[in-house]
RNA sequence: GGCCCCGUCGUCUAGCCCGGUCUAGGACACCGGCCUUUCACGCCGAUAACACGGGUUCAAAUCCCGUCGGGGUCACCA
């Protein structure tokens, strides 16, 4: 068993595409056959190295890994169309000897003029072959008339095609329906359909699996194999992914529209505040959610968002939702994949990363996240070992709070300088200003933390719950107070890890700067 | 418009091929509650779907026909 998946270089790997190379890696693998990546760059111009790089590193990335293709190389190369023009000039030369191809000398003009008429009289267009040239006589005499000839597939009119699709069962289509597509332009280049087929008969693809969108250029390059005695592969066409919320293709263009949907400007958000941290210059060319570089970049793990891809179009039982890569191999099928649209739910891709980050351990997020540190420049590089010892109790206090890597950014306030730490002007109204002896319990509890001289979270907690009873308050009435005084806001992890990871230094740094602020606004 | 595909909770889906066990199961989200020093986690609970209409049948989400709706595709793009 031999799959493919064949990009085009266009810079970016696409989520939609992601989970079409996956199902094509997956089943590939499943059957313990190959894998094989080839370069679509029929139509590219020069820059194909920099416009694959960040295609080959998403699928490094993904762990998606291929048998044969660009870096690795393979016996059916080369991996690249845009190296093998004589052999697929040789594959027109074929059909074109064959009578399945002729040279066309329509001007565009005049193939548009038939295209309106058509559409005139609401019939479906169907070229009127008047440019066909059927003998040498013809092609001088067009020549002569300064027309340039391109080779068109000349398609059966009449008769039935009858495709069994792996994921759609039977298809009919009729050859009546199909239009003479070009396969090669007047300066000699060939088009995606011939190309397609020559390279799936040459890599010896014995499954092509893709998007849902090719079911439809199925017959004409069924018609290209038939002709040229290829045998045929067996097709499986999924369906693509949808936009969250809708049942149209995912697209990187339509960006603009999918942030006035809730979940995905939340998603866009959590990532551009991350990027700002890191002072990312940002474009929706690479920096965008249908893009899957995104995720890298924000610090998703490949786990979460290879089985979230897995399971958008694809199910294994009622109830089953997490993976193992072994275990999608194990179990992966075509006939499981689904035949209609599944859109794209942001949420539903969190919720994998927060399991799978639940997985981690301390040590592993550590790892993870201290580069975003050092990219929003809120460590040294390299960190000193303070600042390591920082992170790592932040990591372990912060717990389920650090999903995606980046999250990390969200603890600035731990790294930020006592007497630069920005307080929440609301949170301090409440529950410093207006919340009755909130300020006198502070400085009470303050001398307290002074004389400790176990510093640790258990003896913190004992410390105030002796405070509390002491004074005969409830916990709430200093808790709240203390944790704006030391972290800024009102909201945090557990109030004695916090107290641990600053220290006795800092935080009664922290209670000292903003007491003393207060104390200062209420004689003005 | 032609051709093709698709149609189960808001979303991802199970069930459909081989009709009864489906008063339609699971997950995410949402809502409510518990836990609790806040947030998050965790736990418990609730709401929520077979597009519609005809058949066939004792019985239809499941089979057949039609309608409607959504989408894909109709390039000298891939």
């Amino acid at each position: 068993m031999r799959t493919r998946f064949a990009p085009s270089p266009t810079g970016y790997l696409h989520i939609g595409g992601v989970r079409t190379a996956l199902f094509n890696w997956l089943f590939a693998r499943h059957h313990g056959g190959q894998f094989i990546l080839r370069i679509d760059d029929t139509d590219q111009q020069r820059h194909v190295e920099q416009t694959l790089r960040p295609i080959l590193d998403g699928f490094r990335w993904l762990g998606l890994d291929w048998d044969e293709g660009p870096d690795v190389g393979g016996p059916h190369g080369p991996y690249f169309q845009s190296d093998k023009l004589p052999r697929y000039q040789a594959a027109v030369n074929a059909l074109l000897t064959c009578g399945a191809a002729y040279k066309d000398y329509a001007r565009p003009e005049e193939l548009e003029f038939e295209r309106q008429e058509a559409q005139q009289r609401k019939e479906s267009f169907r070229y009127s072959r008047r440019w066909m040239a059927t003998s040498p006589e013809d092609e001088s005499r067009f020549a002569a008339e300064g027309r340039a000839a391109v080779v068109r597939l000349k398609m059966p009119r009449e008769g039935n095609l009858v495709i069994t699709d792996q994921i759609r069962g039977e298809v009919q289509f009729a050859w009546a329906g199909e239009p003479d597509t070009v396969i090669q332009r007047a300066d000699g280049t060939c088009l995606y359909h011939l190309a397609s087929v020559v390279d799936d008969y040459d890599m010896q693809i014995s499954h092509v699996i893709r998007a849902e969108e090719h079911l439809s250029n199925t017959p004409r390059q069924i018609f290209i194999a038939q002709r040229l005695g290829y045998p045929l592969p067996c097709y499986a066409h999924v369906p693509y992914v949808a936009e969250p919320g809708s049942k149209n293709k995912l697209s990187k263009r339509k960006l603009s529209q999918y942030l006035k949907q809730k979940d995905f400007a939340d998603l866009m958000r959590r990532g551009e505040r991350i990027a700002e941290r890191m002072h990312w210059a940002t474009s929706p060319e690479t920096f965008n959610p249908v893009v899957v570089d995104f995720y890298r970049q924000i610090g998703y793990g490949t786990d979460a968002l290879i089985n979230y891809l897995l399971l958008l179009g694809w199910s294994w039982d009622d109830r089953t939702e997490y993976f193992s890569r072994q275990e999608m191999i194990t179990r992966f099928s075509l006939d499981r994949v689904n035949n209609s649209p599944a859109s794209f739910d942001p949420q539903k891709l969190s919720a994998f990363q927060d399991h799978y980050s639940q997985l981690l351990t301390v040590e592993q997020k550590f790892d993870l996240v201290l580069p975003y540190l050092q990219g929003a420049a809120m460590v040294a590089s390299p960190p000193t070992p303070s600042e390591l010892q920082l992170t790592r109790q932040i990591v372990q206090a912060a717990g389920d709070r650090i999903s995606i890597a980046g999250d990390i950014l969200d603890y600035q306030d731990f790294f930020v300088a006592d007497d630069q730490l920005l307080y929440e002007a609301d949170d301090v109204e409440k529950r410093l200003v207006k919340a009755t002896d909130a300020q006198e319990l502070l400085r009470r509890f303050r001398t307290q933390l002074e004389r400790a001289d176990d510093f640790s979270a258990e003896s913190l907690e004992l410390l105030l719950k002796k405070f509390v009873q002491e004074e005969g308050i409830k916990i709430g009435q200093i808790i709240h107070a203390l944790r704006v005084a030391v972290t800024g806001k009102s909201v945090g992890f557990g109030m004695f890890e916090i107290l641990q990871i600053l220290g006795k230094e800092r935080s009664l740094a922290r209670m000292d700067r903003i007491l003393g602020q207060l104390a200062l606004r209420q004689t003005c």
